[in-house]
DNA sequence: GGTGCCATGTAATGGGTTACATGATTGC
DNA sequence: GCAATCATGTAACCCATTACATGGCACC
């Protein structure tokens, strides 16, 4: 997608920092594909080139200056041309479904260990979205966006659990 | 996932050319993310190289030679021991969801625009998926991963739905 | 004295996409 | 005559990840 529409979208709820910002990448899991130190000072700088944010540099004794970008109209434009065109079909990079495409020629006892491991490391994901979610809130809309993003890890485990069972017998 | 094992589980069923590859890879949803003619012939020559294929140049009469690539002993215990480690939970770009973030701010009928040609997208998606199952058949559990791809768009679709009645309320 | 947070950035590498390049054959 | 299929490969580019580099301050 191109991080810069994040950034424009982060940016639209509130002036922020290259250094904000990439919290709050790692605070997301919908955005947690990127938020590199590399990308997002690249980015902003970019963005300020275009002419879609501003940029206050507050100088601190001893300490890198604070760069504090904040969105102006022409930022606001794009990002509202962004979210308007149809965007694509989620693709979904599935490491699983691409070794199950071949398990059947190795050894069942291979194949289920996998599974039981990965169901495992599911739970866990599954517990942390949650917790997560409890504690970041937000509006009716983003609780909405959250529910689904669980529902599918969730219908992920029941049917790798399934799964697991009915190769067991 | 690096492409290489993607390229063994194919070459595990049977012997390859890097061009029945690439139409591998693009015959199916799992693997589409490539199939590349970079990638594909480079990774060839690097799986050669490294012992776990071996190669049979076929020279045509005014034609670019066939090489057909079969998997090895090395191969197969490669591809056996990537199968067996735990894969990663499930990775989703899913630009829809990025987008509703910071869709609260703007118009309504931007929004439920969007969603509607979104919604058209999927549907049309789902039925060439379905469509492309039918032809293709497969083993039960190539069945079984085929179902689960397509029950993650249905559920996709159905919030979509939902999501867009309960906007327009 | 070590860990973690604040705050900026760069370098190297890997992975993937698009487009370019060649050239014969088959079918509409 | 034009598009599609067979069959190989290269070049340029974009996006993302990891690691490196600097340095002060606060807390345990």
């Amino acid at each position: 997608m191109s991080i810069k529409f994040a950034l424009l979208g982060f940016l639209s709820e509130t002036p922020l920092t290259g250094y904000d910002l990439k919290k709050k990448f790692s605070a997301s899991e919908i955005f947690h594909w990127s938020g590199n130190n590399n990308q997002i000072y690249r980015a902003l700088v970019e963005l300020h080139d275009e002419g879609l944010v501003s940029v206050d540099v507050q100088q601190q004794a001893n300490k890198p200056p604070r760069k504090v970008y904040t969105i102006n109209e022409a930022g606001r434009a794009a990002l509202r041309a962004w979210i308007g065109v149809t965007p694509e079909p989620p693709q979904i990079q599935h490491a699983l479904l691409e070794k199950l495409t071949w398990a059947d020629q190795f050894e069942p006892e291979l194949i289920s260990a996998m599974l039981t491991s990965y169901a495992e490391d599911l739970r866990v994901y599954l517990l942390m979205l949650r917790e997560r979610e409890q504690r970041n809130g937000g509006s009716p809309l983003q609780r909405r966006i959250a529910e689904h993003w669980q529902s599918f890890y969730q219908s992920e485990l029941d049917w790798v659990s399934t799964l697991r069972h009915s190769l067991e017998r």
